[in-house]
RNA sequence: GCGGAUGUGGUGGAAUUGGUAGACACGCCAGACUUAGGAUCUGGUGCCUAACGGUGUGGAGGUUCGAGUCCUCUCAUCCGCACCA
């Protein structure tokens, strides 16, 4: 009967559901392993880039459950979020009727592709239930003083109409959208993520070695931690006086204490608070007010990339440490998320200071020795810096940070690029954040006895506005402090809060799923996730999300767990026509119709077979033919097979094609471990399993055949489950699947050894040697048959390399 | 500018500690069979050469008996960050 994947994959699939065999074992005595593959937003439709997600966290559940590991591989749905919102805009579809009916239709698809997940562990994250648990953790973060409101200067999408975090920022642009983001002041809640930034730093040395070394990187600048002195510059009388009496100093931070003495300005942001008086009260020119306030507008991007820019403010400081009258500046590249939006100037010894300097024509001073021309970054012994002249950079900084803090003018102190995370977004399809305007009480938690506070059905979403605020009723309501009239936050969590801790979720045991949103046996039992597979555009934001949230969740007490991902593989795009697959480009593969044509099985192998799974993937139409025609062969080969278990064979009997047929079964039995547990090159294995098959069809003994079917069923069945669990059920009942198959040892004796003959660093011949010569006979044997190259020459060198090469280094005698 | 990665046939990609470069597959060429198929099977296929042989892992040096692999320099491509004081 030829290969009907059509037939096959769905009686599988049926029997798989029946037996609910991929559920996890409640016991938690077993080893276990959790393999996670990054759940997917509900769009609709699976794409390429799924199937390669799951194709690989499936080949590696199954391959452990083989192994007899407790295997917890679940799915899930990361379901809130903009497009369900645009398709209610566009579509006049409800966004809960939207996502809900895709998940249906995807779930379908993944079934289709045979991947074994947990049925039982399923959820998205727009079910009230899950945002009941998410909005008490976000309660307890408010009453620990993680969560906080404030008002501030925010990345604002006008297309999305809602509030970005940095991390969701891109070259200026929206993440999702691309469109260019403006700045805008506006109330918002923030998780202080900065103040676990240094154990999110610190904790990335465990990772090393099991993340890969660029997101390890990624995260560590990203986070940005740097080390300095932070002080305060006093304003002059005059100055003072001319600011109202409002200001009395501003602070400054430098990571170069050592060349205090060459400051020669200071600037500060347009955006700081000094500068935005004079603006505002109307001290300085209105033409220069007037450009400031141009430059406040700009984007941190649209400033970064224009010229240096700046304006006297016509106020001065006083040097801390010489007392002299030092002029102050704004300046368009003093950033004003960083370092209290001011600086310390230092051109001599900082090019963006150097450069503004020599625009403006302020003076430059140099301190430090070293370097031909300015400015010099560099490091070097001091010069004109009072009583630190003639000491080395590196000394200088502590004792100057130690001098400042003796004299209490400044303090050593760390710095981080981190921002804190701000959650909230204006928009209806996301988990309402739980709070409670209170006009008197102010800001107040709702009571855990009343979450979740769900959303409301009966919305209109047009894309004007925040559906929310606008709603008749929802808002209204009632103070849980007080019982008086309040109104409710309409602001929702950012739809990363949701995919910041599901991997605990999954976790927890779903019979415990109403009651408690983590359970805490259960998670120190599962995590940390044993292998997590996604694509490397979350390097930054969800998994250094989740990463905090984990250890928040840990503080709060419910789990012990330090970093939810043990170990991640970013897996490569998928690409097509040297392009990344996309709809507006056209190239896309319909996962469904591949599966329609070729079976899932065919699929699933192409897609590990074509390139590691680090790398992207280039899509090509034959390569998938031949994908097929491999299983075609392998389920044709089964008529080969004449016993029903692992055969008993004596190597010794068989002729060269079958030793050689079993040499090379074994050599993939071999690799299969190396693969599945640690390089998960699995284009090597398969490449190695056709090895065998195309060594078998060259040979015709039934044990041969049989050994070699039970042994490479076993190894793909992680991969082309389908039709290798059909195979091994009507060949072997399916007992090649029950654990670890022993490799044989003597199956890699040989007969005779085939040395390569190398004279003068050239391969020139080959001999075959017996295993039992000794080195000398091995050389005699090479000279003899590398003669013809010899003649003429004389031996300076003899090497022998075991079981591979002679050489033999020569010259003209 | 800073940081990270990658460069191997026509293509995707293989190559323990440095030890026969190009496994496996696609494509291509030739042939067989035929119920004429986008099927199956057999053989060939890095480049130059009629052949002997030479040459070959982005480029240039170096270490070594021996380098895709190690070292130095250099070029190209991709990705991330981007005035972080």
């Amino acid at each position: 009967m030829s290969y009907t994947p059509s037939e096959i994959e769905a009686k599988w699939q049926k029997q798989w559901e029946e037996e609910q065999a991929f559920e996890p074992s409640d016991s938690h005595t077993q080893p276990k392993k959790y393999i996670l593959s990054m759940f997917p937003f509900p769009s609709g439709r699976l794409h390429m880039g799924h199937v390669r997600n799951y194709a690989i966290g499936d080949a590696l559940a199954r391959y452990y459950r083989k192994q007899q590991f407790n295997v917890l591989h679940p799915i899930g749905w990361d379901a809130f979020g903009m497009p369900a919102e645009n398709a209610a805009i566009k579509h006049g579809r409800h966004p809960k009727e939207w996502t809900y009916s895709n998940i249906d239709y995807m779930r379908n698809e993944l079934n289709t592709l045979g991947l074994s997940f947990s049925k039982t562990r399923e959820f998205a994250t727009c079910d009230p239930l899950y945002t009941k648990h998410e909005q008490k953790f976000i309660i307890e973060m408010f009453e620990k003083g993680l969560l906080y409101r404030e008002s501030t200067t925010v990345n604002w999408c006008e297309s999305c109409h809602t509030v970005l975090a940095n991390e969701q920022v891109e070259e200026g642009c929206c993440w999702r959208c691309d469109n260019p983001v403006e700045l805008k002041e506006m109330p918002g809640y923030y998780l202080d993520i900065i103040r676990y930034a240094d154990e999110l730093l610190e904790d990335l040395a465990q990772l090393e070695g099991k993340w890969p070394s660029q997101v390890i990187t990624m995260q560590r600048n990203w986070i940005g931690k740097s080390q300095g002195l932070a002080f305060a510059f006093e304003l002059t009388e005059e100055s003072k006086a001319k600011l109202g009496g409002k200001f009395e100093r501003y602070e400054v931070f430098t990571t170069r204490p050592d060349t205090i003495y060459g400051v020669t300005y200071s600037a500060l942001a347009p955006e700081h608070p000094i500068t935005k008086h004079l603006v505002d009260h109307g001290l300085l020119e209105t033409e220069v007010a007037e450009k400031i306030k141009t430059i406040a507008n700009m984007s941190e991007v649209d400033r970064a990339k224009r010229e240096k820019e700046g304006y006297p403010l016509g106020i001065s400081v006083i040097h801390p440490l010489t007392g002299e009258e030092i002029p102050v500046w704004t300046a368009n590249f003093v950033l004003a998320s960083y370092g209290g939006g001011a600086v310390m100037a230092v051109p001599a010894h900082d090019e963006r200071d150097f450069e503004f300097a020599t625009k403006y024509g302020l003076p430059i001073k140099r301190v430090i020795e070293g370097g031909e021309e300015l400015p010099y970054t560099g490091s070097g012994t001091l010069v004109e810096s009072g009583r630190f002249s003639c000491v080395e950079s590196d000394e200088a900084k502590i004792a100057i940070i130690n001098y400042m803090e003796e004299e209490g003018k400044g303090k050593g102190t760390t710095n981080y690029k981190l921002r804190n995370w701000g959650v909230s977004r204006q928009r209806y399809w996301g988990a309402p954040i739980p709070f409670v305007h209170c006009p008197s009480c102010g800001l107040v938690p709702e009571k855990f006895e009343n979450l979740p506070i769900a959303l409301p059905d009966d919305v209109e979403i047009t894309g004007e506005g925040n559906p929310l605020e606008n709603h008749p009723t929802w808002k209204h309501c009632h103070c849980p402090k007080c019982g008086g009239e309040a109104v409710r936050e309409t602001d929702t969590l950012d739809t990363f809060v949701q995919s910041s801790w599901y991997q605990f979720r999954y976790a927890t045991n779903p019979k415990k799923w109403e009651e408690v949103g983590i359970d805490k046996e259960d998670a120190d039992y599962w995590l940390g996730v044993d292998q997590y597979i996604g694509g490397i555009e979350h390097a930054i934001l969800h998994l250094l999300y989740a990463r905090f949230f984990t250890k928040v969740l840990r503080d709060l007490g419910y789990h012990d767990v330090d970093e939810p991902f043990e170990r991640l593989l970013t897996q490569g795009m998928v690409l097509k026509d040297g392009a990344k697959m996309s709809k507006s480009k056209g190239n896309t593969v319909d996962p469904d119709a591949l599966v329609a044509k070729y079976g899932a099985d065919t699929a699933r192998l192409f897609i590990l077979f074509a390139a590691p799974p680090q790398k992207e993937l280039e899509w090509n139409d034959s390569a998938v033919d031949g994908a097929f025609r491999f299983i075609k062969k392998l389920y044709d080969r089964k008529s080969k097979v004449t016993g029903n278990t692992l055969p008993d064979i004596d190597h010794g009997i068989l002729n060269k094609e079958s030793k050689l047929a079993r040499v090379k079964v074994y050599e993939a039995l071999q690799k299969s471990t190396e693969v599945y547990e640690k390089s998960f090159a699995f284009n090597t294995l398969i490449a190695a399993c056709m090895e065998a098959l195309n060594a078998l069809d060259k040979q015709d003994d039934g044990d041969v055949w049989t050994e070699g079917m039970y042994i490479m069923l076993n190894l793909l069945e992680p991969i082309i489950p389908h039709v290798a669990t059909e195979l091994s059920e009507t060949l072997f009942a399916r007992a090649n699947f029950g654990g670890r198959i022993e490799v044989k040892e003597e199956v890699f004796v040989q007969e005779s050894i085939l040395y390569v003959v190398m004279i003068g660093g050239k391969k020139r011949t080959e001999i075959e040697v017996d295993p039992a010569a000794s080195q000398e006979e091995i050389l005699a044997l090479a000279k003899e048959a590398g003669e013809k190259w010899l003649q003429g020459m004389q031996v300076v060198k003899e090497i022998v390399v075991p079981n591979k090469l002679v050489n033999l280094a020569v010259k003209p005698s």
